[in-house]
DNA sequence: GTCTATAGCTAGATAGAC
DNA sequence: GTCTATCTAGCTATAGAC
């Protein structure tokens, strides 16, 4: 209960990652540029980790485990308010509060096809968070707060569009941003059953 | 009209972007690996290219040429059949003939935000496809074929799912491309106003 | 455990012959 | 226009002092 501030080495590396990786991304990610924000050297990097890819899935678990909890902690009961409350997590634009690991995903995401390093803890971050959203559609059929759609097709195209408008969004500026939003909740608002 | 297959050599580079970029990943992509992929020798690239990023960009336009071309060869005036087809092009999985494009692009997509000699040629290409599905969305909505949703709203959640789904697919394997495949139908199902 | 220094390598880009 | 050879910078990772 003592790691307000001070967390372990490991878990300061990781930060390091994400904020690395926010600036400069992926391709332009150097071990210089993590000791950068790291309060100690670049070799102590590698006291802690064997490799560059190393410290990255340390990243990788921590994400994974912050994005997990936020899900986790969505305190309802009711199918659509967690489906609202998730999206708005998945959905969040760069520039707000923790979007930064989004982006940071994203672009690992995309290299996920040639780093087999990476392969592993991401398709855990990406199952978990695809399990989760398949509960919450399966539980809202059930209660017959949402139609009788397959779970697992809905779960899978709004993952898809969370992920994507990542990408798409830090391309195109924030003038979609609206437009997504827009998106998303007309799709949710498409899932609820007409009582 | 000669150009059957000794095109110019911009193309011919490009093409050997498209390729290398597919095999290593944006990360990975140095111009001896684009080199490999072409007739010539690396040095030839610096002949007809100023740097690496030229060559990149060189490649975006050919891919937004492409991806343009094919959405507007979609022979038909039904709003439900041209975005339909959009989608089935949109959505190719990885794989499929022609996907390796989509992969390439949703590569420097997510790197766009630190690279601001990509960033112009992604959004020239993001928007004209958004503009596309903006259009036949309005078209149909017109003429009475979908019911009176959003239209940019719902291009953008669409071209975020396709982006999204390309990067979430080749992450997790195979098995969701039939899920991603139900969701797109699904969604747009949903558009279609009801008789 | 953390540092400075540096080995060893590979990258992007150029020089100059042909 | 295309080649081989090479320069220089920047990279990952390690050595060895403290």
């Amino acid at each position: 209960m003592t790691d307000s501030v001070p967390a372990d080495a490991e878990a300061e590396i990781a930060q390091a990652v994400r904020a690395a990786l926010a600036e400069h991304g992926y391709a332009r990610l150097t071990t210089a540029k993590i000791a950068a924000e790291y309060p100690k050297s670049e070799a102590g990097l590698y006291y802690h980790f064997d490799s560059k890819d190393g410290m990255i899935a340390a990243f990788l678990e921590f994400a994974a485990g912050q994005l997990g909890e936020e899900l986790a902690d969505i305190d309802t009961d009711d199918p659509e308010t967690r489906l609202r409350a998730a999206c708005e997590s998945l959905f969040r634009l760069p520039g707000e509060e923790g979007a930064g690991v989004h982006v940071a995903v994203m672009e690992l995401l995309s290299h996920a096809p040639h780093n087999e390093t990476l392969r592993g803890p991401l398709q855990t971050l990406e199952s978990a968070t695809l399990e989760t959203l398949t509960e919450i559609v399966a539980d809202g059929i059930e209660q017959g707060t949402f139609r009788p759609v397959d779970p697992e097709a809905t779960a899978a195209f709004l993952l898809a569009a969370a992920d994507g408008s990542t990408g798409f969004h830090v391309a195109l500026g924030m003038d979609v941003g609206a437009d997504l939003r827009a998106g998303w909740e007309a799709y949710v608002d498409g899932l609820v059953a007409d009582t």
